[in-house]
DNA sequence: GTCTATAGGAAGATAGAC
DNA sequence: GTCTATCTTCCTATAGAC
């Protein structure tokens, strides 16, 4: 029976959350096999690029997540100020709620030449580039616009980074609710 | 010859450096025996307890410098204002400019159990609290100031991690310059 | 206190049966 | 497509000479 595209999903998200988890180095091939079900070797048939295509494919999953539900609504109808609320309601499902780490984070580990560089790059360029065309749209200069869209990713992976270390989530929680306020001030709700 | 305290510091700055650099996982012994110039034997000699008691030697190191350089002086002399700025500048020295991750950041990778989850938590609260009492002193309201602490710390973990995803070190330091402004806007220099 | 040498096990990866 | 069994490499850790 051939693989289905849900089962395919779902082994993705699987090998994710231990990606997520434990980062690239600590997500052995037994965690990994244990997420999912799998044995070693039939990890190996569907990834034959081993670990690093695993994670590869799981980080494109993501991103391709991140650009469909996140950044193309972004540039889509409705105000600024109601883009980026629905931006922080993905957020927080992409996040669970601030229990789960950012891929762009774990997979930044590893100093110079580690595997991913491009990608984390490339990825953080362009959301922030994406949030920048909406400060510019709503009127900031373009200097202005990008520091604030840099704050705002600034802000998101801080977040998760002390709940993380708290153990609380209420940190995310506090930061998704005023995110509009870090790219759009002005547009404030006082 | 006995090993002095110069010789024994600059040794837990070499493992701090591979830490930082490479995640708990991802901290080999070799690339740690490699940084150190010792061998594996030789590190075991000095750390019985292996590779988790060289981590915690590097956090308890830099945990005490934190305390003594920067949460000792932000309830010192000076206005608060001077003093935030002061702690931005230890901060610089602290993560070389943004090029050099938090170890509260990468050893709270490894989900709920991990081995410096206390540790961790412990931190981040201490300088959370010591930087809250900062802000009551200028006159903000308990729960404000701990979000505006909070806040704090999660400018300055969200700006390592964007730097270091980006390989750009600005926006840390473009946090590091108006850090005070997070906790205590309205000392602003506008 | 540092070294060489090595034990013992877990890591990533592969072969081949079903 | 998944499995068991296996290979090789690397890992953490230890023994013992100097």
């Amino acid at each position: 029976m051939p693989v289905t595209k849900v089962q395919e999903e779902a082994l993705l998200d699987q090998l994710g959350d231990v990606f997520r988890r434990y980062g690239y180095e600590g997500a052995s091939l037994s965690r990994l096999s244990e997420a999912t079900g799998l044995q070693r070797a039939s990890l190996y048939h569907r990834f034959p690029g081993g670990k690093e295509e695993m994670a590869r494919a799981v980080l494109n999953r993501t991103v391709g997540w991140v650009v469909e539900k996140i950044l193309q609504p972004l540039g889509g109808p409705g105000t600024p100020r109601e883009r980026l609320v629905a931006m922080a309601q993905r957020l927080d499902e992409l996040y669970d709620g601030g229990c789960s780490s950012c891929l762009l984070d774990v997979f930044s580990l590893g100093g110079r030449g580690h595997a991913f560089e491009n990608e984390v790059d490339g990825s953080l360029q362009r959301w922030i580039e994406t949030l920048a065309a909406v400060a510019r749209e709503a009127g900031v200069g373009p200097d202005e616009a990008r520091r604030r869209a840099e704050d705002v990713l600034i802000r998101i992976q801080g977040s998760l980074v002390v709940s993380r270390g708290l153990r609380d989530t209420s940190p995310f929680q506090r930061t998704m609710e005023d995110l509009h306020r870090t790219l759009l001030p002005e547009l404030d709700d006082a």
